[in-house]
DNA sequence: GTCTATAGTTGGATAGAC
DNA sequence: GTCTATCCAACTATAGAC
């Protein structure tokens, strides 16, 4: 017979799978401080000892919702990008699909500002904001190469150190975009950063659809 | 006969003022969530009931806390700076001391963030991350504006857009600093935005403080 | 594997003595 | 104004029944 859709008797994987479902159900919701054992557990729709026999105690729950939650941002952020004119045009097709994702989750960005902090103030939870910066920054490089190369145009700079000041300026712009709501700013400033970006760029290949050069100069 | 030392029959204003000291001393050393009134009161050298007797609730001690550190970081912000012979200048120094405020105050830093984050969570305490970035926001453009006047040269664009989102990319500067510790890289990222910023202005006066005009041809 | 029951802490808040 | 004593709620974690 099937194994049926039942809650009981799951196999300790799936279980601490769905347990990091409630986990960040209830932190996204209320915040990491309202996220306690108790409450993931009420929200799993399990007894209490049953966190405790999955996870050793709260703090690897923690790491484990820290582990999702990066799994997510970095894996939704992945869309190709298409093939653009000019930096200026790839950049802001970019930032429009970056700031799409980011408006759409304000409670895990919020929520993911909490971990870092929190995860500072734990001796035991240091890796975990190494983990999401280390994410971050990966994910900020690949999009950074993506536009480059749907512009058809290189980078002066290292692409990790332009892809850490985009991450510095995203991560300030969308900490006061939860603070003051203004999303139209938001999305002003984003702009003002990749009309800077774009002059960190020269084009490196000829595009098809451009039939004027323009000549590069160092700085 | 004199008032004396002693910490008992203080005015409750004192009170309150040591009280939020302590708050300070110990949300700064543990972070938010250690900062429990049984804390406070044990670190201000007072009994539980004492907080309880000068603030109406915990939330009430903690948004005094956040007014004093609004008050400690734009007040230790506003050194005068020295005429500049130009904007790239005036912007190195402007950048040198404030990063040197903020590498001094890591802890204050690192709970400035917390206390966003938490005042978001908290119906209650919503004014207080307002209160934060409209104060970070004043801070800053009154440091732009005397850069500028500084290097005798205007903003292309309004002040108070470029304040914010020079107050982003430091803040997520600062943030990652925090996180990685790498102060070096952080300088470098400042450096990198502060390129950016004297882009955005352009010389208005002649400079008067120098007799020999070595003055700014724009290459 | 899952549950109940409970131990053991810690925290916010108040009442009432001094 | 200050302190002691206390209430009550919520939390982490574990032991042991099923």
């Amino acid at each position: 017979m099937c194994h049926g859709r039942v809650n009981t008797r799951l196999p300790v994987l799936e279980r601490r799978a769905r347990l990091v479902d409630a986990a960040l159900a209830v932190a996204e919701q209320d915040g990491i401080a309202a996220m306690t054992v108790r409450r993931v557990a009420e929200q799993a729709g399990v007894a209490l000892g049953v966190v405790h026999y999955c996870f050793a105690d709260k703090d690897e729950l923690l790491d484990a919702l820290a582990s999702r939650i990066v799994d997510d941002l970095t894996g939704a952020g992945s869309a190709a990008l298409d093939d653009a004119p000019d930096i200026a045009t790839a950049l802001a097709a970019a930032v429009d699909g970056l700031w799409a994702g980011i408006e759409q989750s304000a409670g895990t960005q919020l929520l993911t500002y909490e971990i870092t902090t929190h995860a500072l103030r734990t001796p035991g939870l240091r890796a975990v904001a190494d983990r999401q910066y280390a994410a971050s920054q990966a994910a900020a490089e690949r999009l950074l190469t993506l536009v480059g190369s749907a512009a058809g145009a290189s980078w002066r700079r290292p692409v990790a150190d332009l892809a850490a000041e985009a991450l510095a300026f995203v991560d300030g712009v969308t900490l006061r975009w939860l603070v003051d709501g203004d999303a139209t700013a938001a999305r002003a400033r984003l702009a003002s950063f990749a009309n800077y970006l774009a002059t960190q760029a020269k084009p490196s290949r000829r595009r098809s659809s451009r039939p004027h050069h323009r000549d590069g100069f160092r700085r």
